[in-house]
DNA sequence: AATAAAAATTGACAATTGTCAATTTTGTTT
DNA sequence: AAACAAAATTGACAATTGTCAATTTTTATT
């Protein structure tokens, strides 16, 4: 079995695509530009959406805080990733956070002219069942992967995933920063931040990764991948 | 903050209500009634979707296997749920397997079918829109539980869970043999067969559950709710 | 009911992971 | 560049969980 990576991390696809002319002119002239600063929340579990947000710039981490306060990383949604629209179809409160990793720019579809488009627009409609069901298979894959393995295996996963959404352009051969602070991706891997930093410290002594500061720069890709194709 | 089972196991909607007359007349014409023995196989991880599958009879166990032949079961779907559509929405393969875990009666409508019908109802890809995000958000506050909580307080989630999905009628106050082999139960918890079992053991010590052969029956079933509260 | 086969359970032990308390490094501000 | 605060890292240890090898119980079959 080949490994592939986009069977644990969803490659963005552009959402207004197939719409007509008039309702991509309904779209564009009601879409909203929104900034936030790292760090500030763009909804909160609980909440009710609002509507919808497509990435211009940044990266937001999606997650679930805990009794403990510990945050549940689920996804971090980067340029071009569109997201919010799942509780708003469902009329259900939002099961997640959305926070700012770093400075980041949206476009904010408001609910209702949402709702309105999509009524009027059945390849929308498709659109997004399909965007929601290759979403599902991701997470079905993380997470069986994530609960029959190991801490350093996860982690070795892991990178592989954030090398992706911190990569820039298509080209995975140049290397790349994964700029993510250690409680973030410990709870992206769902461990302790002691334990990430552990495993983390064995692919540096291995030579796998290397870190600048706090950056983290994956050396020996095919490694990686190879660990994660045994599994 | 209440605890609300719902938030973990889905609540089975009829798929078909909302169609005219015409078009459930259609699909009542096309549907194949299936049955299948125990253990036997529904679909294969990797294999292309023929069909939606709606449960008249019996329970059927969504997993994935890993490269040990260990099952991390997903998804335990019951009479009235149904299941199959999304990787055939999504044109991809079906990323699990499904078996089923007693004698199970389905009725199938094939694909050919299903997207004939698809296209002209936009009730039916409304409702189909709407069960995808609920599943979804019952995904994913599972997964943020499971990952970070110990497995005694996982398999004290799972047992309520597993009660809603052996619950024969709405009414939850009488007792449900859960009855679940327990290599399926530790699939579905996560866990090693014996690390599940040693903490049924806890659970009957403090006489939380009782066990009858191999079913299992929730004596307290407000000491678990408590416990999964404060998780 | 006796028997065989399958499933569940337990014990002992090793490996993994989490927690708490330092210590070191990095980033920010003056 | 110095000083401070924040973040990352390490060490020591305890708790949790997985594995392997029996043993017991349950289920299915005769």
């Amino acid at each position: 079995m080949e490994f592939n990576i986009e069977k644990y991390h969803l490659k963005s696809s552009s959402l207004f695509d197939s719409l007509s002319y008039e309702e991509s002119q309904l779209i564009k002239n009601g879409i909203i530009r929104k900034e936030y600063l790292k760090g500030e929340c763009l909804f909160k579990e609980h909440s009710f959406s609002k509507g919808i947000y497509i990435i211009k710039k940044g990266k937001v981490k999606i997650f679930q805080t805990n009794s403990d306060g510990k945050e549940g990383i689920v996804y971090i949604y980067k340029k071009g990733d569109y997201f919010g629209y799942r509780p708003l179809l469902a009329e259900e409160p939002h099961p997640v956070s959305a926070v700012a990793m770093d400075h980041v720019i949206v476009s904010f579809v408001p609910k209702e002219l949402f709702l309105e488009v999509l009524e009027s627009s059945a390849t929308l409609a498709k659109e997004l069942i399909v965007n929601l069901s290759k979403e599902f298979s991701v997470w079905i894959n993380k997470m069986t992967i994530f609960s029959q393995h190991s801490v350093k295996d996860k982690v070795a996963l892991s990178l592989l995933i954030l090398n992706k959404v911190y990569q820039r352009n298509e080209d995975s051969s140049k290397s790349v920063f994964i700029s993510i602070n250690r409680d973030d991706f410990a709870g992206f891997v769902g461990t302790a931040k002691e334990t990430l930093v552990r495993m983390l410290r064995i692919f540096k002594d291995d030579k796998i990764i290397t870190t600048k500061g706090t950056k983290i720069i994956i050396l020996k890709h095919r490694v990686l991948l190879n660990m994660v194709e045994n599994m």
